[in-house]
DNA sequence: CGGCAATGTTGCAAATTTTGCAACCAAGAG
DNA sequence: CTCTTGGTTGCAAAATTTGCAACATTGCCG
């Protein structure tokens, strides 16, 4: 896990350009200007290489997103095994995801883009999906190997994902600079609690 | 909203006999039967007809029980409105959902297509986020007009559909023929107090 | 009733996208 | 050094999507 080998990071370099290239493409001149032509060009790469890596433009401008969201699983490994599943919840998703969003006014747009798209509105949930069955895994194996366990942990993985979702959506819509960490631990904690 | 007009009926009418008929394919020759032209030929359409109502075929295939998902805003609107929400969701979704789902068997199929399927995947997850949309409306409707009350409510509609999702997902894989509507309540009920 | 506007259905062909195939070259293994 | 694996690329065939126009039915109004 520790050496990829020069290949792989080659790979992963190459993937890595492409999507950053979409996605700045897509906040800076829009949806519409962003194509495998368009993008390949401006990465001085083949067309045949943009649909080598991504079947299509949406899944290239996320892919990054996507990355990321996968992080948030090994975080979750890292914490101590004893530690309560919520409280690890709290103390990884909060901080993980304010800094995987970073900027407000870029999410903003962001979100203007996706829900105008049908096309990226399913990337998107598809993103989401990942993370959560990721998310699933990292805490089904913090609780037990139960069979109902199972269960148990994609319907919290499912609640965590929805509070992630929610409180994105509620904070790049905001016109106040409000924390995103905070709204974050707002929703766990009502989830937490149970909703009134 | 009594009377569509006989034109909206019929368009209706065309949409769903293509809709079924693709569902029915998928079901007795896999997925890989299913086509635009294969689907319209049995439905006695035009392939030009399949493309004017559908993007593709996985629309198609989904689109009947999108339909019925949007009902379930519905009958959460036809309950008296001082009724908490929770003991509505309850009352509710249990009775619908195992309705709609139907034969075991079925779905379990059905699962198993759209697992293996990244774009029968991603149609899924669109359906349940229309699904997921209408609830937040008709949630928000009956708590108030707040603008809190808008994130609570899309909260509290994710937990529903994640809940929705997390059963139905459990009971199609299941091999003991366990009650659906049981399932759900278990899982609204876990939501509804807190997860531990 | 008689026409007029609106719109669902359909066929056809152009435009675009996707896919298969093979060549080429850098990287890993022995 | 040689062989094998696999990422990158170009090209052309195949498949899909889209635009356009014609036709038929419905809704509407005088």
């Amino acid at each position: 896990m520790t050496q990829p080998g020069l290949r792989e990071r080659k790979k992963a370099a190459t993937r890595a350009t492409l999507s950053r290239t979409a996605w700045s493409m897509m906040l800076e001149q829009g949806l519409d200007a962003v194509t495998p032509e368009s993008v390949s060009a401006a990465a001085d790469m083949a067309p045949r290489t943009f649909r080598y890596h991504f079947r299509n433009r949406e899944e290239a401008i996320l892919d990054e997103l996507a990355q990321q969201h996968l992080t948030l699983a090994d975080q979750i490994r890292a914490r101590p095994a004893q530690e309560p599943t919520w409280d690890c919840l709290l103390a990884v998703l909060p901080p993980a995801v304010a800094q995987m969003c970073g900027d407000r006014t870029v999410f903003a747009t962001l979100m203007r883009v996706i829900s105008d798209n049908p096309a990226m509105l399913a990337q998107n949930l598809v993103v989401l999906e990942h993370s959560r069955l990721s998310l699933a895994r990292a805490i089904g194996e913090r609780t037990s190997t139960e069979v109902h366990a199972a269960t148990f942990a994609n319907l919290l993985a499912g609640a965590a994902v929805t509070a992630i979702s929610t409180s994105v959506a509620h904070w790049a819509q905001s016109t106040t600079d409000t924390d995103l960490a905070d709204l974050l631990t707002d929703c766990l904690t009502q989830l937490r609690r149970g909703l009134p």
